[in-house]
DNA sequence: CATGTCTATGTTATAGTATAACATTGTGAA
DNA sequence: TTCACAATGTTATACTATAACATAGACATG
């Protein structure tokens, strides 16, 4: 594949590729959050898991575990799949990090550690994800699933479509 | 892997794989129904895609790319990828089936090709995918979505859990 | 401190999912 | 008929994910 996904990046990869959307301090304070969320839980939060959380962080976008893998070799850590997918199946099993299904690709989570059920919007144009919440929406979906008599362990939730800055964009 | 897929379907298997769910009566209809939607729309349905369309009619459970282009090959046609893919790319373009991102495989349509945008139940025990439409959650997507400058392009509501059938199952 | 146990990391190998690219055939309009 | 286009078929390859086993750390217990 020249890839679904770098083809999707061919408009505005400049927008969204070079500013990072966090800066350094907001990251450490979602690492610390995560870290001290571990702690209380009696997980352990490793030095793999603190950095594929960070590069989540780093990207409004949602990285697929192989980007991932090719960093942490970067930075030191194992190069094979497993070191990768492993920690991402960590951060994900632990409420830190999302998996989009739609893109096999990962996404830091915004309330790190808390049970939710999150939706996702995902730009097609900036490729940009963004996590929402909305308890009618569950609400809704439940409903809609106990009217079947089917009890929902978990739901996934993504929207495909064109985010405000790039919908701005087309307009000017 | 010994597969998610085929560890899923350890419990029940007795019961999910045996009997279709629909009689030859119901899915020759729906086949029909499909070719004049297509007739309509100037689209062409040719005996791959219909092949397609009925191995999936057969099934309760989503089934994979590869399970199609076996079932295919045996039937005569073609034996690569993307005679399962280019079929499979056809009828969910049209309306006629859907993608299961979480299980990445294939279920027939409902509703064949009307536009609409459904919420799926995926039973982890049974295995199988049952559409639903709920304009109220579509409703309420949009309008999160909408708070949050969104278009909607697509969406993908997929709720995994217990269907009822099983969940009788358990409390007998 | 020794030791056994459990978890995490690392590696190799392989399974499963999907598409690019090109050749060939079929279909329908001019 | 012939041209243009869509569909099918094939080869080759890319991308996504996990099994299985070896090694190394963490930590509780005697």
């Amino acid at each position: 594949m020249t890839s679904k996904r770098s083809h999707r990046s061919n408009r505005s990869g400049d927008i969204a590729d070079s500013p990072k959307w966090s800066c350094d301090n907001t990251i450490q304070q979602a690492l610390a959050t995560a870290e001290s969320r571990c702690r209380e839980k009696g997980l352990r939060f490793t030095p793999v898991r603190r950095k594929v959380l960070e590069l989540l962080l780093q990207e409004k976008k949602a990285i697929g575990a192989y980007e991932i893998l090719e960093r942490l070799s970067e930075t030191g850590f194992g190069s094979q799949p497993p070191v990768a997918y492993r920690s991402l199946g960590f951060l994900t099993r632990h409420g830190f990090a999302h998996k989009i299904e739609r893109l096999n690709a990962f996404v830091a989570c915004i309330c790190p550690g808390e049970k939710h059920a999150p939706a996702f919007m995902i730009c097609r144009l900036c490729d940009s994800v963004t996590e929402a919440h909305s308890f009618s929406l569950n609400h809704v979906l439940g409903s809609a699933a106990e009217a079947k008599g089917f009890q929902i362990e978990h739901s996934t939730v993504e929207a495909e479509g064109i985010c405000m800055t790039c919908v701005e964009q087309l307009r000017i």
